[in-house]
DNA sequence: TGATGCTGCGTTTTT
DNA sequence: CGCAGCATCA
């Protein structure tokens, strides 16, 4: 069925009548085609019919698609309205807005469509609110708010929070909620997880809670969107007409919920193309379900199979190496990445002896890097788990190299900017309870528990908000006078500020409101080190305001997109996880901490057996395909576990790696004698490049599909693999013998760029005694001054040696 | 309501 | 071991 439009596209000029036949003849010569190799082209080209596109890494996936949304538009196949593209992430969807802009112009922005599962979930449950129990203008929860809620839940039931905490049913209720589950439909047999059989009667309460609310968490923005298509024909008629084509980026990473929601909409024009890699599948655990990618071939009979395999990212030897590890996971579809690119440096691997030692030597491989006139922007540091990252940290902050960490607490989790939302929550919908609950007594009005106690009981026996409630309250003599006053004052800052609502801009209501409330006061009066930082982020929360037209639109927003892209543009190094790291790339990535429990993680292992040391791999292969130009990894002979000290065995990866494409670099003093007894025998003698292996995992995939699924679309069943992990416990090793002996002064550092501070002949500004702020570890005293190098005593971290170019006076 | 002490935990994270 | 979250006490 795809065949006619091809040949249209792809065939020499005939005269036809029309304009389609034009158009697609324009189309050939589309300069957005171009350059594309003749896979890639195939995927873009093929607009009829189901289309799965395996994409390995740095193969031009995402580039695939925005070229096909372009495809689809200079075609006139379609209007901008009428496609459907999600995507998993605002960035992705920003990405890909900006890219198909640049190709076709300024189509895009009527491109309503294009964005992530949740944003076009919210699009349309607004629309279709009253089908599913919700108002047109339910509000979105966050987790905090869901947590809360439950908690809630829980003592009414008098569960005991202890043994049940709700943050845990959180997590049931959203696994549920991730497979498609709704309260009636959770297997019997999976109540007993929670509380001795209580959970799915918790969950069904949970449910009835939040319609009361008006109100949706993250979860329901997928399950009522698709109990809304399954329930009401005509709504999803009406959307399989809309939507003329389908796409779906990241879709190894999709679950079950998304994928049968996927599947009805996809069944209207049948004009569905989902890009995905399952050797990057990597968030198994949140639900991810990688045989989506085969049930796309049972429920699209036809789909059309495009893998791309030209890699045009990385070296030789880094896509020799990763490819080759991951030939030793079993589950898979199988796409062997090739390049025509040289084969580069081998992928270093290098032991040391603690993590200490690691972070030491990969800065100063860093630092000569920068001599070479790398910069910093091209080299990541890409970890398994965050505890990894302090060190690095550390290291980084005594040798004045800036690096930033990506990932970390997000913007809109912070306390402070969830309080001010609460507020600005609270104006723009009076009947926000939840958000009533958060700032009623912050800042501290003394409406402690008891007062909330009272007022929802009030609240629930005359069926209003707690607001109302508390405006009925505080108008009787039901309340000791102190709480009863303070309520008074909260209600008539909110009547105030509501009645400002539609005369005031609302960045000036926002700034009303932070100040008369307190809130901004109750930060400047806090004297701990992070207070300042907070005051910023609410001037910043302020001034991202200022893009919106008003309230409901910000807010509207905000719930689901709130990640500020700050920093860049200064060149720094870039810490993060390798979950973090998906999707990116660098010229030097440096992968530490491969040991047995790290990477793959013992979690993993335990919990998840042959399907987590696979998944762990992935991540393996996921980190070592983000590097351009240089890979290197590293791992330790000894780290702390929990304290105490523990020798490492090295990542099992290691021995999965081709020789042909690594350096085992000796450490510098051979401690231990790890770099020695880690020989070369330990890899994989196998050809590093043209090996042709054979894809056992994709020909069982094919048996199983012959077979066929089972029809039951809940049946889910995991067949988790019983595996015998080696999990040797080791003794703790003898404290470091430190050979720092000849630690030879590195010559002083002549670094472009402002933010390196120099290492020699500059007099510091500061002196012993002085009282100075760091943005990492706050207030602090100088004892000591060495040229631009202090060491600080820190009131809450202790001593540290610091550039003075990171502190300030205060 | 704030401070202090105790217990338990210790991977990854988007929306 | 170090921290976060809770509970208890003043």
């Amino acid at each position: 069925m795809a065949e006619p439009s091809r040949q249209q596209l792809t065939g020499t000029p005939t005269p036809a009548p029309g304009g389609i036949a034009a158009r697609a003849r324009a189309a050939v010569g589309a300069p957005y085609l171009a350059g594309l190799n003749p896979e890639q082209r195939e995927a873009v080209e093929t607009l009829e019919g189901p289309v799965l596109v395996l994409a390995g890494a740095g193969t031009g996936k995402t580039r695939v698609l925005t070229t096909r949304i372009a495809h689809i538009l200079s075609l006139g196949r379609a209007r901008p309205s009428e496609i459907l593209s999600v995507t998993f992430t605002n960035k992705a969807a920003r990405e890909m807005k900006t890219r198909v802009g640049a190709m076709v112009g300024q189509i895009v922005e009527g491109m309503p469509w294009l964005g992530t599962f949740h944003s076009i979930g919210v699009k349309v449950l607004r629309r279709h609110a009253e089908m599913v129990g919700l108002k047109p203008d339910f509000t979105i929860l966050d987790v905090d708010d869901q947590v809360r809620l439950l908690k809630q839940l829980l003592e009414a039931e008098n569960i005991d929070e202890k043994r049940w905490p709700g943050r845990v049913l959180a997590v049931i209720i959203d696994g549920w909620k991730n497979r498609g589950l709704t309260p009636d439909k959770v297997p019997p047999g999976e109540a007993a997880t929670f509380a001795g059989g209580r959970g799915i009667a918790l969950y069904k309460a949970y449910q009835e809670r939040l319609k009361t609310l008006n109100a949706a968490d993250f979860g329901d923005l997928l399950i009522e969107m698709l109990r809304l298509f399954r329930e009401q024909p005509q709504v999803l008629r009406q959307y399989q007409e809309r939507f003329k084509f389908v796409l779906v980026d990241e879709y190894q990473d999709t679950n079950v919920a998304q994928y049968l929601w996927l599947r009805l909409i996809g069944q209207g024009s049948k004009n569905i193309c989902c890009v995905g890699d399952d050797d990057q599948s990597i968030y198994g655990w949140r639900g991810a379900e990688v045989d989506n990618i085969l049930r796309f071939e049972h429920d699209f009979p036809g789909a059309k199979v495009v893998r791309l395999e030209r890699n045009y990212r990385s070296t030789g030897h880094i896509l020799g190496a990763a490819s080759h590890l991951i030939t030793h996971n079993e589950g898979r579809l199988g796409k062997t990445l090739r390049t025509e690119d040289e084969p580069g440096e081998k992928v270093a691997v290098t032991a040391a002896w603690d993590s200490e030692e690691e972070a030491r030597a990969i800065g100063e491989q860093i630092e000569e890097l920068q001599r070479n006139g790398e910069r910093l922007n091209e080299i990541a540091i890409l970890v398994r788990a965050s505890f990894q990252m302090r060190e690095f940290e550390d290291r980084f902050v005594t040798l004045g190299l800036p690096y930033r960490v990506i990932g970390g607490p997000r913007f809109y989790e912070r306390a402070e900017i969830r309080d001010a939302l609460a507020y600005l929550r609270l104006v723009n919908q009076p009947a926000d309870d939840l958000a009533f609950e958060r700032i009623i007594n912050t800042p501290r009005r003394g409406l402690g528990d008891a007062t909330l106690q009272a007022l929802q009981q009030h609240a629930r026996r005359r069926n209003v908000p707690l607001l109302e409630a508390a405006r009925l309250v505080s108008g009787t003599d039901e309340m000791k006078p102190k709480p009863r006053r303070a309520l008074r004052d909260v209600v008539a800052m909110f009547d105030r500020w509501r009645a400002q609502k539609d005369t005031l801009a609302h960045t000036e209501l926002a700034e009303i409101i932070l100040d008369e409330s307190g809130y901004t006061e109750m930060w400047q009066k806090d004297r701990s080190a992070d207070a300042a930082g907070r005051l910023e982020n609410l001037k910043e929360l302020v001034r991202s305001m200022e893009e919106f037209e008003n309230l409901a639109g910000f807010l509207e927003h905000i719930s689901l997109v709130m990640d500020t892209d700050k920093g860049e543009g200064v060149d720094a190094v870039s810490i993060m996880t390798l979950h973090a790291a998906k999707g990116l790339e660098f010229e030097t990535v440096f992968l530490p901490g491969w040991e047995e429990g790290v990477l793959p993680h013992q979690r993993s292992l335990d919990d998840q057996g042959r399907a987590g040391l696979e998944e762990e791999r992935r991540l393996a292969h996921v980190g070592l395909t983000r590097a351009r130009k240089r890979a290197r990894i590293s791992f330790v002979s000894n780290r702390r576990i929990h304290g105490s000290w523990s020798s490492a065995i090295p990542s099992r990866f290691l021995d999965e790696l081709p020789e042909a494409s690594v350096e085992v670099t000796e450490t510098k003093g051979g401690f231990g004698g790890y770099g020695a007894s880690y020989g070369a025998s330990r890899f994989d003698t196998t050809a590093s490049f043209g090996s042709n292996y054979s894809t056992p995992g994709w020909q069982r995939a094919q048996a199983r599909k012959a077979r066929g699924f089972a029809e039951d679309e809940t049946d889910y069943a995991d067949d988790v693999a019983q595996d015998e992990v080696a999990s040797e416990s080791v003794s703790p090793a003898p404290e470091r013998a430190r050979a720092k002996a000849a630690a030879k002064r590195r010559a002083p550092l002549t670094i472009e760029g402002e933010l390196v501070a120099k290492s020699t002949g500059t007099v510091s500004i500061f002196a012993a005694g002085d009282r100075v702020f760091h943005q990492k570890f706050g207030n602090g005293n100088v004892s000591h001054v060495d040229g631009n190098k202090l060491t600080i005593h820190f009131d809450r971290a202790g001593e540290k040696r610091v550039v003075d170019s990171f502190v300030e006076r205060v």
